[in-house]
RNA sequence: GCCCUUGUAGCUCAGUCGGUAGAGCACAUCCAUGGUAAGGAUGAGGUCAACGGUUCGAUUCCGUUCGAGGGCUCCA
């Protein structure tokens, strides 16, 4: 009989816990749960495992599996629990907190553990061929760094062995596109640990993609009803405690710099320098909704553990906007932010995406009223509904000062990563005492909303890069074509057609180098240049270029202007397709 | 911060069971002038992460420090 994924993947971290605790007697088990790609299993271990470990784990597993055991389910009193598991201090502490007459355990071969269950019947419904162990990790007993470091065994676990070997190729796939090693790769940008870890140097050619892209996002803005803003990087300690920011968030910002006997603030957010632009004027309801737009590099304290590429950084620059209007306009923004955010992720090429509502958090925390919250929250649920969005509710999951939607986009390789972000605040406009004029002459609070559609220049570049695999569609490649001259009597030609191609706005690399001409293509190729001309004496005497695709395939040779064309027309579309 | 792994040329890595290191790519010079993914030769380049200890002698063994990679949410 089968048995959901989930069902087998538990099962095999008991299969697991057994083959550890015979393997290494005195060994003490915490909890071991199925996850979203296999299953792991925490221990307190009497010897140092290292990954040549993992196979006679495996191994074991095997073994137990093929003597087909039956998994035996029972309940049992607390008292009886306690006795039983005795030995075993992380169980006990479980137990604890469990009510007498809702215990149960399972049993397979010589392992008994507290187990809520369900289990499969027997190890045969255990394919030996379907999990790989993948890693040891260390991992806090119920994740608190006070409590004891316990070894994390985790493995990768599937139905069949297709789906386990299509989900390692996925892994290969991933590593082969990484940000970091594509980004060394293709010269886009580095780190220096030296210089300070988790800040980006953006080098030409990423500096290249990125002004395309800004370039982009300004006119678009602009085109969406946006004005654009450019605030400072710093601002005095008034500023952030002000907006809450020193009370709330200060794990987050960096220790304050001297300046004239006051303290000042490397920013982690540009919502309070917005907020001062604000109130620098008197506002009546005539002038909402506003649309402030700005990329701001903001700083913030990441762990050194969770630094990671671009994907993780402590400087980074937000496409950020913040909304200011009147509660009767909120319901149109929020859906108009939302239509403008999707726009932006088809021309990218990103078409699965994915919502998440998140409420109100539990406790009294949260700030604002509740009629807020839930006017807020029904203005992003009927946006979401209007764009036919598919969504999920994250309940209790919103910030302590507001509702919000993420949009998570799939990538090429079926990865889902969190981007677009549009959050109500009721926090900082009661701070900072935000008010216009209503039609009848009172003062009123506006609503403020906070929205970035790709997050992060930083991170929307590193997942860009391994949605891409570094070809990035020709609008925004640094490099879009290479000029490939067959031998060097042709690098007069080559250089004439280069600047051709550059007097009509392309981006040229010009290969005139002694390396001959194969090398040059498998250059070209490798930095993933879209568009290769090779030219030789045929293509001279026809004033005519050779394009070859970075896909492989080759067009017919044409007229230098049948090709900047051709060219120029996908560059203006923003098209996917060379 | 903590656990495991790890740190050798610009990059990717090999190696030394303790006698101060090697390959490929990249780079430089020279030869070769070429039709769609690497032409050839020569050369330059390293205080083997840093600091301490053991030793006649350490890049190699031991310790400390710093950095990097994976993990530390998914609740019997």
């Amino acid at each position: 009989m089968s048995h959901p994924l989930e069902t087998i993947r538990h099962s095999l971290s008991h299969v697991m816990a057994e083959a550890v605790c015979k393997l290494y007697p005195g060994t003490k088990v915490a909890i071991g749960p199925a996850i979203d790609d296999g299953f792991y299993y925490d221990f307190q271990l009497p010897v140092t495992v290292q990954p040549e470990d993992l196979p006679a784990i495996e191994k074991e597993m095997r073994r137990i599996i093929a003597a087909n055991l039956k998994f035996e389910r029972r309940e049992i009193s607390k008292a009886e629990a306690v006795a039983l598991f005795a030995a075993q201090p992380f169980k006990l502490e479980l137990i604890e907190g469990l009510e007498d007459g809702a215990i149960t355990v399972y049993s397979q071969g010589e392992f008994t553990d507290l187990c809520r269950g369900p289990h499969v019947d027997t190890t045969r419904d255990l394919r030996p061929d379907c999990f790989k162990l993948r890693a040891i990790a260390g991992a806090y007993w119920r994740g608190d760094e006070k409590r004891p470091m316990l070894t994390r065994l985790y493995a990768y676990a599937f139905n069949s062995k297709d789906e386990l070997n299509a989900h390692l190729k996925m892994l290969e796939e991933a590593e082969k596109r990484d940000n970091r090693r594509l980004g060394k790769e293709l010269g886009l940008f580095s780190t220096h640990e030296e210089a300070g870890p988790g800040l980006i140097y953006w080098h030409p050619k990423g500096g290249r993609f990125r002004v395309e892209l800004e370039n982009w996002w300004r006119d678009e803005h602009y085109k969406n009803g946006y004005d654009l803003l450019f605030t400072p990087h710093i601002g005095k300690a008034w500023l952030w405690e002000k907006s809450g920011h020193l009370g709330f968030y200060k794990e987050g910002m960096y220790a304050p710099m001297e300046i004239d006997e006051e303290k000042y603030y490397v920013k982690p957010m540009n919502c309070p320098f917005h907020i001062m632009i604000y109130n620098n004027d008197g506002h009546s309801y005539r002038d909402l909704p506003l649309r402030w737009g700005e990329l701001g590099t903001v700083y913030r304290y990441e762990r050194a553990g969770a630094l990671h590429g671009l994907m993780r950084v402590r400087g980074f620059t937000q496409d950020d906007a913040h909304i200011i209007c009147t509660p009767e306009q909120i319901e149109d923004e929020i859906a108009e932010v939302l239509r403008f955010s999707l726009s932006m992720w088809k021309i990218l090429g990103f078409k699965d995406i994915k919502a998440y509502l998140a409420t109100r958090p539990a406790g009294d925390g949260a700030v604002g009223a509740p009629e807020m919250w839930a006017t807020a929250l029904e203005s992003l649920r009927k946006a979401v509904d209007k764009e036919g969005l598919p969504y999920e509710m994250d309940e209790g999951g919103g910030a302590f000062y507001g509702p919000k939607i993420d949009l998570k986009v799939k990538d090429a390789i079926g990865r889902e990563w969190q981007m677009t972000t549009i959050q109500f605040d009721f926090n900082e406009p009661e701070r900072f005492d935000m008010t216009y004029v209503n039609s009848d002459g009172t003062k009123k609070r506006p609503y403020m909303v906070h929205r970035a559609l790709l997050g992060s220049i930083e991170r929307f570049f590193g997942v860009y890069i391994e949605h891409t695999a570094g070809a990035f569609p020709l609008w925004l490649a640094p490099e879009q074509v290479a000029v490939i001259p067959v031998g060097n009597d042709f690098a007069d030609y080559a250089k004439t057609v280069g600047d051709q191609l550059r007097r009509a706005g392309l981006r040229v690399r010009m290969m005139l180098s002694d390396d001959r001409m194969n090398a040059k293509i498998r250059l070209a190729q490798a930095q993933k240049v879209p568009y290769m001309l090779v030219v030789g004496a045929k293509e001279r005497d026809e004033s005519t270029v050779s394009p070859r695709l970075r896909d492989g395939r080759q067009l017919e040779s044409q007229a230098v202007e049948t090709f900047i064309a051709h060219a120029k027309a996908r560059v203006a579309e923003k098209s996917l397709e060379l």
